[in-house]
DNA sequence: CTCGTTTGCCAACACTTGTTGGCAAACGGT
DNA sequence: ACCGTTTGCCAACAAGTGTTGGCAAACGAG
């Protein structure tokens, strides 16, 4: 399979989708702005993916990309995701486009669960004392990984965007720790 | 001040604005859909409140309502802190509009962090052992609380969104509670 | 070179959006 | 009963959207 002229053509579109629906998401993202973006006619992306949907499905594709944690001790589990998350989400837009685009799409919503599914899920079942809490653990620490994401790159709470990367590394890490393996305290669930 | 008749359309229109902002977010909430579930013509959303994105800061008109922790015993707070955010976001879609317009819409951001530093703030002010870390722990509180909203009502997480109210208080509590009086240790933090 | 295929642009469609102006009906103080 | 004000609807606009079909130029195997 020899490399094609519109290889070039569909990279340069897939480059300008994501940035165009990671700072702006799914419904302001306009197929004729990324066209511009891609210095291509509007109707090319079209050719090329056939609709806006199926464009933003090429574009969103995406891996967490977690790195083999089975031989890493288990009390340093919670850092090492912490820190792998942490390094992620820096490079990739590819992420904050699906995040951006996830609250408003319910098909962008449903590749969100499968992604954190799929790929927390398999780990908390290893890390679990109780084999029933591994997808609620996944859960949890889903939402802490993710409302980090939130207000650092999209709401951009200044404190959160100010935190040096070791910093939340040393503040988080112990939260995604417990979620994964601690014990619940029903002791802070009793109204007083 | 007399009760005038143009009232409870106003009432009626700030409902159904309140609602489509909610599930559908800035963009797909159409001045048209509101105005059909207000039972009541497009243009006078427009004579009432003028333009769609002063509908919307009409709508969106929010107060998270932090009872007085003053009181409070300091290891209680994170706990009390849990609780209300769960029983606020239950009842009030107001939140979840503005959080799924915050996401694409600048002007919505910028409400959400006056909103959480104006409330948690002063909190994490009075809590903090160390003063200058205040508006640090404010924003770590905001990424668990925001975090857990997200995933809950607007990506709605299988595992998250089964998670029962006692259990979730159980599981948060601690976290937030660290967040606001525990100290950070930078051990976690070392790259190994 | 030849000619089918690929790659591209232009123009236009059908539709939805926020928004506006005019006009009819209901109201309400005098 | 009168008449200015309020409340409402209808029709339309201008702008922007995703999307389509046709046609020209570049390509590339024979």
């Amino acid at each position: 399979m020899t490399a094609r002229r519109s290889d070039t053509t569909r990279a340069a579109i897939l480059a300008a989708a994501r940035e165009r629906f990671a700072t702006d998401g799914f419904e302001r993202a306009t197929i004729r702005a990324i066209a511009a973006d891609a210095r291509i006619d509007p109707s090319m992306v079209m050719r090329y993916f056939g609709n806006k949907e199926a464009l933003f499905a090429a574009a969103a594709d995406f891996d967490l990309r977690l790195p083999d944690l089975s031989e890493t001790p288990r009390e340093e589990v919670g850092a090492a995701l912490v820190r792998h998350f942490l390094h992620r989400w820096e490079g990739d837009e590819t992420l904050m486009a699906l995040l951006r685009t996830a609250v408003t799409k319910e098909a962008a919503a449903e590749r969100m669960r499968s992604i954190f599914a799929g790929q927390i899920g398999p780990i908390a079942a290893r890390m679990s004392p109780d084999p029933a809490q591994a997808a609620t653990r996944a859960g949890l620490v889903a939402t802490q990984m993710l409302g980090f994401a939130l207000c650092r790159f999209v709401l951009r709470l200044p404190p959160v965007v100010e935190l040096p990367p070791e910093e939340a590394i040393a503040w988080f890490s112990p939260t995604v720790q417990r979620y994964l393996t601690g014990e619940v305290d029903l002791y802070f669930s009793h109204d007083r």
